[in-house]
DNA sequence: AGCACGCCGACT
DNA sequence: GTCGGCGTGCTC
């Protein structure tokens, strides 16, 4: 028997597969999707079966497979294939396919943890033999009271037994430990809470035809309950003995999300998200591939989970551009979620309250079937939204809050209500430059401006973490004259506290919420009502439930409006629509503050309204006018490398063979310099293809990816469907 | 990716 | 004369 097997290293030259003999001894135990040890040209390394044949028909003498890593870890016949498919619309290796698609623990790399955890308890050898010891060295009165223990309950935790103790007894081949496997996180079933659904939910609900695939966008108003449905699609599927994946963006929500899950589930859910500990990760994953959970809820990865008989997969907020990795293999959530969908025959939902055009629009071409939910679950009632026009106010000198929203934040305290502010910037100062020579801080491998840290003193590049302390003089020209400029999170807190001093503020973004945890007791926290005002970055906008927030305020809403890309408008609207229905979602009616310079521009507007439909109308003309998508398809190709002239050059050659290799009527920009043009000490230079349909593409790509395989100078990133470019 | 082989420069 | 620089090529 032989193994057709793909080596560990993600190289593309490694991008094949060897073929290795099996061993008699490992015959009945090998198949395919199994992780094993190979001898590899001088030395050994891990590798994936991807294929078991009866003859070797290759030129090559196959060197026999010396083990099988993990017999329990074995991805299945659907998971081989969901890899292929990775790897073949990222143009990523197979190995980085398969190495995506299992928790870090699990992956292929030289690293002999055991992520396995025990309790471990002492028992008793041998019952007679312990009398024995205990007639023979009647003086030894701590172990005998050990070993009486052990007689009346059967065993005892070796944690509640001094170690001096343990070592005598298990010396004297007395007791032997016991390990009993565990599993980190374990929910106790209890009764599940069952919630029953309104009119609009429960049509909705039935809409969903089983057994058969088809994508849903379900379009429900922020607070409409999209959850209560999400939970009775999934009772569907277990009570017919099937399974469930439940993705849920990056941040915050999890927590609360699983939540819920676990009150209607129990333990028959397994949690997976990126705050989890490796062993942690670990653990669920086993329960996932021993079948001993129905229900997967998690994040971008999630999706790969080995659930077998799936029934339904939800992606709630699938606008979340958390659903894409930002780095190889960039693949979406969606598009693995919908392979998967297809190949089982089963339902995939998208759900969100802002829909991604490219969803909405192929909803309504009937590519997906269009689910809405159009009021919010209860009395709750929308709020009412006022735009505040900054720039009067910047002439009263209101720099930060404008008179309007002081006001509102007084009334609310005054009533004991709750008050969620968004910044959508984090640190103290966004920029600092020198009044005397102009110098500006720029981070010295990137492209970017440095934001001040107050807590800890810092100058900070946001995107590759480089950090210097403050000066005191200008670098350049040692005059005391720094000014530092821009609004960030920190300051706004300070700010906060010096307005209103008796108010219990807290702050959330990625500085406070670094440790294990901390997102988690700010949320309980601020729910628990031990603070009046949540401060935070974008991580406060989505999914949160708090019944007693009246009033939300947005402080800078064009910040994220001004960034040069196609997506910023509905970035921006997803945004603020988002965290303005964080407010009334009780029957206390909520109000929305937004403070901008662009009162009238139409993101603004259709915010106000809360018209998603006006918006998206809007927003596809302009697309359609600058043939972005869902009207055109995007690619972006980035040469990435160290010296800036070659980079340039490579780039024109790259340019060159799309030009000459491409279907006419696709559009090819560049190359120019991309967005962030240096990143750590490296340069990028990006070309845009915009195509409808393109039936070379894709080989003209990889061929184009070939080219690079052997340039020392530079390397190319590929990226299909770009969020931002 | 790692490792060996291989062919040219300054040293015990 | 040898040690060692990293270019090139191969791994079933």
């Amino acid at each position: 028997m032989y193994a057709n097997v793909i080596i560990e290293y993600g190289v593309k030259s490694l991008n094949k597969t060897f073929i290795y003999k099996v061993p008699d001894a490992l015959k009945d135990k090998i198949s395919v999707g199994m992780k094993v040890y190979v001898p590899f040209g001088k030395t050994e390394v891990f590798g994936f079966v991807v294929d078991l044949k009866n003859n070797n028909d290759t030129e090559y003498d196959a060197k026999e497979i010396i083990r099988i890593d993990n017999e329990e870890l074995v991805l299945n016949k659907e998971l081989m294939d969901v890899g292929a498919y990775l790897s073949s619309i990222t143009l990523c290796t197979l190995i980085t396919a398969y190495q995506t698609m299992l928790p870090s623990s699990l992956k292929i790399k030289k690293q002999e943890h055991s992520y396995d955890l025990y309790d471990e308890y002492l028992v008793l050898t041998d019952k007679l033999k312990a009398m024995e010891y205990i007639c023979k060295y009647p003086r030894r009165i701590a172990q005998i009271k050990t070993i009486n223990n052990i007689l009346e309950v059967g065993k005892l935790n070796k944690k509640e037994v001094s170690s001096e103790i343990v070592k005598a007894l298990e010396d004297n081949n007395i007791v032997s430990i016991e390990k009993v496997s565990k599993y980190r996180i374990n929910k106790d079933n209890n009764e599940a809470i069952k919630k029953t659904l309104t009119k609009e939910q429960e049509s909705v609900y039935r809409s969903v035809l089983f057994n058969k695939h088809d994508t849903y966008l379900l379009y429900g108003v922020t607070g409409s309950g999209k959850t209560e449905v999400y939970i009775k699609w999934i009772e569907k599927c277990i009570s017919e003995g099937k399974t469930a994946i439940m993705l849920v963006p990056e941040i915050g929500l999890t927590t609360q999300i699983a939540k819920r899950f676990y009150e209607a589930f129990g333990s028959d859910v397994a949690i997976f998200h990126s705050s989890l500990s490796e062993g942690e990760k670990y653990d669920e994953y086993l329960k996932i591939l021993r079948g001993e959970v129905h229900v997967v809820v998690g994040t971008r990865s999630a999706v790969f989970v080995p659930l077998k008989n799936l029934g339904i997969i939800i992606i709630d907020e699938e606008d979340s551009s958390s659903y894409k990795q930002d780095n190889n293999p960039r693949y979406h959530a969606r598009d693995i979620a919908i392979y998967r969908g297809k190949y089982n025959n089963i339902p995939v939902i998208l759900g969100s309250a802002t829909p991604t055009l490219e969803s909405k629009a192929r909803a309504d071409k009937g590519v997906y079937k269009l689910l809405r939910l159009s009021s919010r679950v209860g009395n709750a009632k929308l709020p009412l939204i006022h735009a505040v026009d900054m720039e009067p106010e910047m002439k009263k000198r209101n720099m930060i809050f404008s008179e309007f929203l002081q006001n509102k934040i007084k009334e609310k305290l005054a009533k004991g209500e709750q008050i969620i502010l968004l910044l959508n910037r984090r640190g103290f100062s966004t920029y600092i430059t020198c009044s005397n020579c102009g110098f500006t801080y720029k981070c010295p491998s990137c492209d970017i401006t440095l934001t001040y840290h107050k807590s800890t003193n810092n100058l900070i590049c946001h995107y590759c973490g480089y950090q210097k302390k403050r000066d005191e003089m200008c670098p350049e020209c040692h005059e005391a004259s720094l000014n530092y400029y821009g609004l960030g999170t920190e300051k706004l807190e300070e700010k906060i506290k010096e307005f209103y001093p008796t108010a219990r503020v807290v702050r959330m973004d990625q500085d406070t919420t670094r440790n294990k945890g901390m997102h988690e007791r700010i949320i309980n926290d601020f729910k628990d009502y031990k603070y009046d005002i949540l401060l935070g970055t974008q991580m406060i906008s989505k999914g949160l439930d708090f019944p007693k927030v009246t009033l939300v305020g947005v402080i800078n809403a064009d910040a994220s409006l001004n960034i040069p890309d196609y997506r910023s408008s509905e970035v921006t609207y997803s945004l603020l629509s988002q965290v303005s229905g964080r407010a009334g979602r009780s029957n206390m009616p909520g109000e929305v503050v937004i403070q901008t310079f662009n009162p009238d521009h139409y993101v603004i507007e259709c915010v106000k309204e809360n018209n998603y439909d006006k918006f998206y109308l809007q927003e596809m003309q302009f697309r359609k006018n600058l043939k972005y998508p869902p009207y055109y398809y995007l690619v972006s190709i980035k040469v990435i490398g160290k010296n800036y002239e070659e980079i340039i050059t490579n780039a024109k050659k790259a340019k060159k063979y799309l030009d000459d290799n491409l279907n006419k009527d696709t559009i090819i920009l560049g190359p120019t310099t991309a967005s962030v043009f240096k990143f750590n000490n490296e340069y990028r230079m990006q070309t845009i293809i915009k195509y409808k349909y393109d039936d070379k593409l894709m080989d003209v790509l990889k061929d184009l990816d070939n080219i690079f395989i052997n340039n020392k100078e530079c390397y190319l990133e590929i990226d299909f469907n770009p969020l931002r470019i």
